[in-house]
DNA sequence: ATAAACCTGACTAAAATAGTCAAGTATATA
DNA sequence: TATATACTTGACTATTTTAGTCAGGTTTAT
């Protein structure tokens, strides 16, 4: 199991925007540079944070992205979830396997990956963006 | 991010192993019929539990294998880092990538992947075989 | 003897990943 | 208004990973 680098960019550049979004919107390009992420490939992942409404784009000179919500409510579960990168672990139901057809012969550890799931995605609802800043900041001191 | 077949066939194979596992061996091949996994596939996923000493193979006919140690004291995690499926976020240090070279500069979220991986791997290493089959059973009344 | 079951290594099709590339459109500023 | 900056979109591709299969063994209870 790994996280892949397309959520890990998004959470990596969307702290970069958080840290550095004041008044003026953020380049991809200067992203590209400060996390050394390919500018194409940031194009794609903020075409769909952009879509789950995350971010907003300014078009044109002196463009970028800002932020679409305070840092605070910007939690981590949103992010992976606009990049398609939901925790997954198994779908028994799918096809009527053995040993798993969603009745009495249920999978001996159906329970253990929802349980897994579950506390993944705790973890990620309770992260925001504003903690990541935050604890970056305290590390700087 | 997602949960590979190879360890979750591994835990489900082991869960139906701690399940029967009597006096007699159980053979790869009631356990295949069982869960629905593949024979040879099942073979390489053993060679492997074999080697991290989790079971113990006993050849030839009424062969199969047995757990090496009590149910209790096999946890997920030894079960996971068997089949080389450890939790992994990121390696910043490989290489000094823009953003993280290990000292001042470091990346934004490096402690987030951190803290992620160690709340994975504490679940990993609170639940027990016992733990399956034991939930497995209560479910059952 | 022989069949059941473990054991090993090589091979492969399909999917996912991590991008690149090309061709735009919008707009601030000189 | 020319132009450079920056967003926008979609198609393409090389590499890696995954999830097995296949073909040959060896061991041992009966």
């Amino acid at each position: 199991m790994k996280l892949t680098s397309k959520g890990r960019y998004a959470v990596m550049a969307l702290a970069d925007l958080a840290k550095f979004d004041n008044i003026n919107p953020v380049s991809l390009r200067d992203i590209s540079l400060r996390q050394g992420i390919s500018l194409d490939y940031l194009e794609q992942i903020f075409s769909k944070l952009r879509k789950k409404e995350i971010v907003q784009s300014v078009r044109g000179t002196q463009g970028g992205y800002v932020l679409n919500k305070k840092a605070k409510e910007i939690k981590l579960t949103n992010i992976f979830d606009a990049v398609d990168e939901k925790v997954k672990t198994v779908q028994c139901k799918k096809e009527s396997k053995k040993g798993c057809n969603g009745k009495s012969t249920k999978c001996l550890t159906h329970n253990l990956w929802d349980e897994l799931e579950n506390h993944i995605n705790n973890f990620f609802e309770e992260k925001s963006l504003e903690d990541l800043v935050k604890s970056s900041n305290e590390r700087r001191i």
